[in-house]
DNA sequence: CTGTTAGCGCCTTCAT
DNA sequence: ATGAAGGCGCTAACAG
C-alpha cells in the first residue's frame, strides 16, 4: 500500500525522450504544434516510464482543476441521489470530476463546505436544495467561480443562475386532481413551512388550489412532516383518526405519500376507493408500491444534468442564452387516485 | 459570476502584516510556534484582506490533497447511496473531501476513473462494489496511495484491504429461514452469476442451504435479474406461473424482493400466507412496503464508514490491526415471512 | 519564535 | 516545431 516509488515527472520524460519539458507538456495536452515523429517518441517513453501527469501541479500552473463542487442536502434521499446522477453524468461527459458534500441543510455546515470547496479551487459550484440566505449570497459573491443553484433558487438575488421547476404551480395542479375527483376534504402532508424551497411553495400551491375552487381550507387537515416515510405514515394516521377525516391526501413528496397509503391500508381502508393519495417527485418508490402512486413527475435527473451543463457553459465562457431554467413537470396519474385523465 | 478579482496570496498577507510568508503559513496551519500576538495580528489581516488559502498550491507543496477518490457503481442505487453517506460522514469528520465517480460497473470506465483520480493526487481511494480483475490489481499496485475495497474484496490479492460482509453465509441463513418455515419449493431471484461479488455468492449461499437441508435444488426455480425492482417483478411472475410454483422466494436484494411481493399480490395471493418472501440488504424500501419485508440487514452505512476510517488510518500511517474487516449482518424478520424467531 | 530559501510539477509566454 | 525560463501559491527544512 502506498509505496513511495520515486515519482516520475514531466522532466524525467523530457530527459529520457531527448526533448524539452515544453514538448512533453504539449504532447500530454494534445497541443498540435508537435511534429508527429516527436509526438510518437514522447508518447512512447511516457508509456514506457509509466508517467502519470500530476493534476495538482497542472492546476496550480493553469488555474483550472477540472473539478466542481457539489453541495447537496443528503445523498441518501432518493431525490438527491437521482439528481446527483444527472450532475455526475454530465460532469463526466465534459471531463470534470465532482467533489460531493452532504450539508444536511445545516447552514453552518453549508458555509464550511462551500469555503472548503473554494479553497480547493473548484472551477465551479453547484448548490442544491437549501434556502439561500444572506450569508450564502455573501460567500457566493465573493467566489471567483461560477455558482449555479439546482432544485432551488434565490429569492433576493434575481441574477443567480438556477435550474428548478415551478413548485407552486405543480402542487396546485396536483391538488387540483384531487378536487376534480370530487373530494371536499383534502388533507395535506406538508414539509416545514419555514422551508422556502419545498415546504412552503407546495403548501402554497395546495392552498391556492383550494381557494380557487372554493373548497374550504381546514387547518386541521394540514400536518407537517420531515419528508420521510415515517412522518408521512404517522401524520396520515392522525388525519384518518379524525371524525371528519379527509377523503384524499396530498403529500408534498413521495415518501410521505407512500406512508399515507400504508396508513390508509393499515386501517383496513382502500386506496383510492376510500382515500385518494397524491405524491410529489416521482422517485422510484412511487412505482414500487401498491397501488402505484399518482404523483408529480419531477425531472430530477434532468435538473441535475441541465444545471451541470449550465455550469460548464459558465466555466468555458460560452455564451449562455438562458441562465435561469424552469423545467417542465408532468402529472403522473397512476392507481392511488381515481382520475385517469387530465 | 466568476469575477477575476486579483487573487490575494499568502505573500500579500505577509507583507501587509509585516511578517514572513512562513509565519502566515504557520498561522494558517495552526502551527503552535507562533507568538500569540503575532498570530492575532496575522489572523486579523487575513480576515481583513479576505485571504483564502489555495489548497491546490498547498497540495503541490505538501503532497497531500486531503481528498479521496470514491469509485462506486451507481449512486442512484439506495444501497450505494447509503454506503456513500457513511463514507462521506467519516471523510468529513477527518477533514477529507471525496471525489465521487459512478462506474456503472463498466470495467473500462472504472480504469479511466481510477486513473483520473490518481492524477488528481487523491490521498487514498475507495473502490466499491465491482469485481476486482487483473487489470484492477495492476493499476492498484501502481498507485502510490492506499486503496481499500468496500462491499467487495479481491479473490486473488489476499492482502488488499477491504470491508464487507459474509455474503455466502448471509444468503445461506436467509434461505434457511424459508426452509425452517417448512417450504420445500423455494425460488431464487438472483443476480448475474458472473458477478462474483453479489450475484454468485448469494446464489451459492442459497444452494448450500438447500443442500445442507436435503431440499431439492430445482434449476427452474432460479431466475436471474439485474437487481432492479422490475426484474424482480417479472421474474417472480414467471415463477408464480409455473405448475409447481415455489411457495417461498428468496430475492438476493430488496428491490427484487419487493417486486416479488407485488407479483404475488398482483396475482391475488397473500404474502406470507401463500408465498413467503425474503430480501437482502435492508434498504429503506424494505420498511416502506406492505407487508414489511423480511431481509438480511446489511450494515451499509457502516461498511462505508469503516472502510473510510480504515483508509484514514493508512493515510495517516496509523498502526492498523485489522485491514480486512467482515462486518456482521443480522436477519431482520418482519411480515413477509412467517417465522418470527431465529 | 521568525525569516530565508528551495523547491513541489507543470504551463506558458517568449525566443529561436 | 522546439527550448529556455519564469512563475503558480504554498510548505518545509534550515538558520538564526
Amino acid at each position: 500500500m502506498g509505496k513511495k516509488k520515486e515519482t516520475i515527472t514531466i522532466y524525467d520524460v523530457a530527459r529520457e525522450a531527448g526533448v524539452s519539458m515544453a514538448t512533453v507538456s504539449r504532447v500530454v495536452n494534445g497541443n498540435p504544434n508537435v511534429k508527429p515523429v516527436t509526438r510518437k517518441k514522447v508518447l512512447e517513453t511516457i508509456r514506457r516510464m509509466g508517467y502519470r501527469p500530476n493534476a495538482v501541479a497542472r492546476g496550480l500552473a493553469s488555474k483550472k482543476t477540472t473539478t466542481v463542487g457539489v453541495v447537496i442536502p443528503d445523498i441518501s434521499y432518493a431525490f438527491f441521489a437521482e439528481l446527483t446522477r444527472g450532475i455526475e453524468d454530465i460532469a463526466n461527459m465534459y471531463h470534470y470530476n465532482i467533489i460531493l458534500c452532504n450539508s444536511d441543510l445545516k447552514k453552518e455546515k453549508e458555509m464550511q463546505l462551500i469555503e472548503a470547496l473554494l479553497e480547493k479551487q473548484v472551477d465551479g459550484l453547484l448548490f442544491l436544495g437549501g434556502e439561500v440566505t444572506e450569508e450564502h449570497r455573501e460567500i457566493f459573491s465573493g467566489a471567483q467561480v461560477p455558482i449555479v443553484l439546482a432544485a432551488t433558487h434565490d429569492e433576493v438575488d434575481k441574477d443567480r443562475p438556477y435550474v428548478t421547476i415551478d413548485q407552486v404551480q405543480a402542487a396546485k395542479e396536483a391538488t387540483g386532481i384531487l378536487i376534480r375527483e370530487g373530494h371536499k376534504r383534502i388533507g395535506l402532508l406538508g414539509g416545514p413551512l419555514t422551508d422556502p424551497i419545498i415546504g412552503f411553495p407546495r403548501y402554497q400551491g395546495y392552498k391556492e388550489a383550494l381557494e380557487e375552487e372554493g373548497i374550504p381550507f381546514n387547518e386541521n387537515w394540514v400536518r407537517l412532516g420531515n419528508y420521510r416515510y415515517n412522518s408521512g405514515l404517522e401524520a396520515a394516521k392522525e388525519l384518518l383518526g379524525m371524525v371528519d377525516a379527509p377523503t384524499a391526501i396530498f403529500a408534498v413528496n413521495d415518501e410521505m405519500a407512500v406512508g399515507a397509503i400504508h396508513a390508509v391500508q393499515d386501517r383496513g381502508l382502500d386506496v383510492p376507493k376510500d382515500v385518494s393519495v397524491m405524491g410529489f417527485d416521482n422517485i422510484p418508490l412511487a412505482s414500487q408500491v401498491r397501488p402505484l402512486l399518482s404523483t408529480v413527475a419531477v425531472p430530477m435527473y434532468d435538473i441535475g444534468a441541465v444545471a451541470m451543463r449550465l455550469l460548464t457553459k459558465y466555466m468555458n465562457d460560452e455564451t449562455i442564452e438562458e441562465n435561469q431554467v424552469v423545467l417542465p413537470y408532468r402529472l403522473e396519474l397512476a392507481d392511488s387516485t381515481r382520475l385517469k385523465e387530465l
